[in-house]
RNA sequence: GGAGAGGUGGCUGAGUGGUCGAAAGCGCGGGUUUGCUAAACCCGUGACCGGGUAACUGGUCCGCAGGUUCGAAUCCUGUCCUCUCCGCCA
């Protein structure tokens, strides 16, 4: 969430930004709950003054019935703090909600628009789009005859939405994790394997809303937990509530976690195979910076995230996320988009990574701070995510650009001596 | 699952009803001493929300949420977490 200052202090500003992102966040409601919430605490504050002068008073008299008669007076100022204090909980709690609708801010060069159809195209990857000399196929086909995903068998045992991954399909997504790992441990993430259930106050820290009529997310019964989307949620959660030195940043880490989603109103749009599911493995980046050092890492994020895919030798473009598709927290988003040969009529993009400087936005619902040497007070630290590897997607894209002619996958070179293997083939019968 | 112990400031750790936002130590900042460094000594040093140009000043905070009381770090209830032992178990 903004501070409350700032939103007060540049209320006009707020407002336009809300504009920006299709949010319907009511500044104005904000405003005059803000006047209100500071004249009742006002109140609060001199009534407990004059209870707390009362109650020490008491301790120093000795005679019984001046005692008596302060004590009652303590109790008639006591009833009252009690009255004052719970309007003033009551317009604090009304206050919270409204700030935490209000989005971050938007870099002053995230492309202004209203959906994904603004987003602006800033380049493109190392490798060539394939070219094929037969129609090629889709994953959903290929997985089909290369017997590496059954769909059937997910939807049988857990509904649609869900897939067994068999066979090299394994070895692939066990790869891919170690391929991520190895790069990022090499510049200097500790790499984690995180909670795959969090609870729902760190989901709502980060942004995530359980248990609302659209939420992406699914809540355990009986419980405060929910089934996380990311490990952007257990990464940024790990350091809630603490103060950090501003020597020890940055704090790099990555995470391997399942990603859980119901895809709620998603029907319809892109459902076809890996491309939207309920469940899939995520590597996550997730950094911890200094409020000046969180755009320079939103570029290594990134770059890192085009080093994987160049790595892997899949087509991509990188888009710079418009602002009406930002989401709550993100104050400027990269997203990259693989080509999918069997998507579409010839093939289109679709978004396989995604990383989002998130400023103090998640840092100040989740009070994570850092504490400079030799100055008085904490500020809050800035938050960044991205996508490493999310392995659904991924697979879509090494499998639809490596096809061959005779229906076999060609493994990505940087694959090969993790998976073991230079092909995949049908298996024999 | 059963039985105990405990959660206090950046850290360690005292504090069992009033003058306690809280001893002491560490760390940190400043100073004295010093050829330099170190050591020693002295002073200062929590966070958050308000008011004030400022000096300064009001309030809140001792895991979290309630309760008792004029008054709670301290007593009571619930809850979360940590540790030890027992049981069960991959």
């Amino acid at each position: 969430m903004l501070d409350r200052k700032f939103i007060v202090e540049n209320a006009e500003l707020v407002k336009n930004n809300c504009a920006l992102r299709g949010s319907k966040a009511d500044v104005d409601r904000f405003l005059v709950l803000d006047g209100k919430r500071r004249e009742k605490q006002a109140d609060v504050d001199d009534l407990n003054r004059q209870a707390n002068e009362v109650s020490k008073s008491i301790g120093q008299t000795k005679d019984p019935a001046e005692r008596e008669a302060r004590k009652t007076r303590g109790r008639e100022l006591r009833d009252k703090t009690a009255a004052a204090q719970a309007d003033l909980d009551a317009i604090a709690a009304e206050l919270d909600s409204v700030q935490r609708s209000i989005p971050n801010l938007s870099h002053p060069k995230a492309p202004v628009g209203g959906d994904d159809q603004a987003n602006l195209e800033l380049r493109k990857g190392k490798t060539p789009l394939p070219r094929f000399d037969f129609k090629p196929l889709d994953h959903v086909q290929l997985g089909e005859r290369l017997a590496l995903i059954d769909f059937e068998g997910g939807a049988k045992v857990a509904g649609h939405g869900f897939y067994f991954l068999k066979n090299d399909a394994v070895l692939l997504e066990l790869a891919l994790q170690r391929y991520a790992l190895d790069l990022l441990i090499a510049e200097g993430f500790t790499p984690t394997i995180t909670p795959d259930l969090a609870r729902n106050e760190v989901l709502q820290g980060t942004g995530y809303i359980p248990r609302g009529p659209e939420t992406q997310i699914y809540s355990i019964a009986d419980s405060d937990l929910s089934l996380v989307a990311t490990a952007e949620i257990t990464l940024g959660g790990l350091l809630s509530d603490e103060i950090v030195d501003a020597e020890r940043l940055p704090l790099l880490f990555c995470g391997i976690s399942h990603c859980y989603r119901t895809e709620a109103g998603a029907h319809g749009r892109q459902t076809r195979g890996l491309y939207r599911v309920h469940q899939f493995t995520k590597v996550e980046m997730f950094a911890f910076t200094l409020p000046e050092a969180s755009e320079a890492m939103l570029d290594r994020f990134c770059d890192l995230e085009c080093r994987l895919f160049d790595g892997l030798g899949i087509p991509y473009r990188v888009v710079d996320t418009a602002t009406g598709d930002l989401g709550g927290p993100a104050y400027r988003k990269f997203d990259l988009e693989a080509w999918m040969p069997g998507r579409g009529e010839a093939g289109e993009y679709g978004e396989v990574t995604s990383t989002s400087n998130c400023t103090d936005y998640q840092s100040r619902r989740l009070g994570i701070r850092y504490r400079t040497k030799g100055e008085k007070g904490t500020q809050f630290v800035h938050t960044l995510n991205g996508t490493a590897i999310a392995i659904s997607r991924a697979l879509i894209a090494i499998l639809e650009n490596y096809q061959e002619a005779d229906e076999s996958v060609r493994v990505p070179e940087a694959l090969r001596p993790l998976v073991g293997k230079e092909r995949i083939v049908a298996p024999a019968g």
